[in-house]
RNA sequence: CGGGGCGUAGCGCAGCCUGGUCAGCGCGCCUGCCUUGGGAGCAGGAGGUCGGUAGUUCAAAUCUACUCGCCCCGACCA
């Protein structure tokens, strides 16, 4: 093997191979795998645990903001679908239809859902009367399918799960407000969960949400340089509550058409996180979102059941009393270096050694697993110590990935240094648009790069569209998206 | 949906060009002994309709056609 550190084996470079990386830790370490129905993955349980952590977080946020979770019909009437003309076109060609069931053909045709505004806000103009019914701040955790032609693990499978928030407002300010505050909380997941930075910013129109207003959307960069769009908040104005009838009798005694907000995030930050944050030995696991935290591998010898196990047992239970999400492996068909590379790819952040030199000393060693740097911790205060420790590598890890979007965000002031900046490493390019539909598909079609987000506030600087030459309307984020 | 690549044991692969002891290797798995501080050792053993279908042939993992799936690069999307 090349390095010293090259201990597990079985995963393909990610210097080498960024996407084979990829597919092999997903799959080495057991998040998902490949079903038999084409495009679409089973997310095993260790993947869904990570899951059901960052599912959690959002939820108590969504919750905090006084939202509350319901539940509506995965199929969707074809003319319900089609009444709001922008939005039927945007999905019409991803849509899965069902037209025949229990033995006979359908009068009309279901789809399953893409995306669920028709159908709830087919409900929304019968609970919507008046403007004390308002706001109206419902969440769906549910599946949806879209027929992508090129699906990839986690981050496009043609169903996958996600919520998506549906809000009715009395005014349009208190809409930009909500659509705002949620962009607001699905930043906090990314940076204080999931330890990745995000760019926060309002999509173009040619890049916003069929039938919204306006779309605003975090954006991630990956270790290829390509960005990925992590969580998306819309703006829907007026568009639905026309199109569904959505009206209320205001204070004023006038019946006027609601205002709402759609957001959405799926499975696809799993994704983002083994991109993010893995290496070459697997995944890495910010602490906050690791399903274990902390893995106590016993140094068996001799009649270890009788010696070392008790003592991993006795510190597994202490861990666990301080809220340590903390697994022993007392697993006696592998070797401790067996065990260490098995859980470095598992991406468990924190390992605990604990061998016959450990209880003659009273102590056991904690190993990271984003330096592998070891430290020998006494048994009295251990948890407060690997808690300390987990809290240090996570942020770590947000540390690195900033250093790293940082490192990879550039200006580009002229077309030459854009088109430049895209055909090496990519990442996040920083210019002036004029606003224009087609400077925007230029660089599309030259570069492959479209606006991700547009900067708000724009930075200085960006006085000049980079196609064109003429006034800037925008600073915007150009990057090649996933 | 275009261009390219790949499907052989649970995983990773060789064999294919040039059809004929090619059903093989490593890891893993099972049994036993012995071990255990970075994927231990020895001995024995189980496991595969060579992605699928149809052809060519005395004979197909190998040649031909079709088909399914996965990966990569483009166009479309969370």
């Amino acid at each position: 093997m090349a390095a010293d550190n090259d201990f597990v084996k079985e995963i393909t470079k990610k210097s080498v191979d960024f996407s084979a990386w990829y597919v092999d830790v997903v799959r080495k370490a057991e998040l998902a795998d490949y079903s038999p129905m084409k495009g679409m993955m089973v997310i095993r349980p260790y993947g869904y645990e990570v899951w059901e952590l960052l599912r959690d977080q959002l939820d108590r946020m969504f919750k905090e903001t006084g939202h509350r979770n319901a539940y509506f019909p995965l199929f969707i009437p074809e003319s319900f679908l089609q009444k709001e003309a922008e939005h039927v076109e945007g999905f019409a060609p991803e849509v899965a239809w069902v037209t025949s069931g229990g033995g006979e053909v359908l009068e009309e045709r279901l789809a399953v859902r893409p995306t669920s505004e028709a159908i709830i806000c087919s409900m929304y103009a019968k609970w919507v009367k008046s403007w004390r019914d308002l706001p109206l701040l419902y969440n769906q955790w549910a599946n949806v399918v879209r027929w992508e032609k090129v699906t990839r693990l986690f981050l496009r499978t043609t169903e996958f799960l996600w919520q998506e928030g549906h809000t009715v407002h009395a005014t349009a300010e208190e809409a930009e407000e909500e659509t705002l505050r949620m962009l607001g909380i699905y930043r906090r997941l990314a940076e204080e969960y999931l330890a990745i930075p995000v760019v926060t910013g309002r999509k173009s129109d040619s890049e916003k949400f069929a039938g919204a207003v306006r779309t605003y959307a975090i954006e991630m960069l990956m270790p290829d340089g390509k960005a990925l769009q992590a969580g998306t908040s819309h703006n829907l104005g007026q568009n639905f509550a026309k199109a569904f009838n959505i009206r209320y009798e205001s204070r004023e005694q006038k019946l006027e058409y609601a205002w709402q907000t759609s957001w959405g995030s799926t499975t696809r930050l799993v994704g983002a996180l083994v991109m993010t944050h893995g290496d070459d030995s697997g995944l890495v696991l910010p602490p906050r979102v690791a399903p274990v935290q902390a893995v106590i591998v016993p140094i068996s010898a001799g009649n270890w059941r009788e010696t070392v196990l008790l003592h991993a047992q006795r510190l597994l239970d202490e861990l666990k009393a301080a809220g340590v999400r903390a697994h022993l492996d007392d697993r006696d068909t592998f070797t401790p270096g067996w065990k260490y590379a098995d859980w470095e790819m598992r991406g468990v952040p924190l390992r605990v050694e604990v061998g016959p030199k450990d209880i003659d000393k009273h102590q056991a060693v904690l190993v990271s697993r984003v330096d592998r740097k070891k430290s020998f911790v006494p048994w009295d205060g251990l948890a407060a110590e690997v808690k300390r420790q987990l809290e240090a590598i996570q942020g770590e890890l947000y540390a690195r990935a900033l250093a790293f979007r940082d490192a990879n965000t550039h200006d580009a002031r002229s077309y030459a240094e854009l088109r430049d900046a895209m055909a090496g490493g990519r990442g996040f390019i920083r210019c002036g648009w004029c606003g224009g539909r087609d400077c925007e598909a230029k660089v599309k079609a030259d570069t492959s790069a479209t606006i991700r987000v547009i900067l708000d506030p724009p930075p200085p600087g960006f006085d000049a569209c980079v196609a064109c030459g003429g006034k800037a309307a925008h600073a915007v984020l150009f990057a090649k998206s996933y």
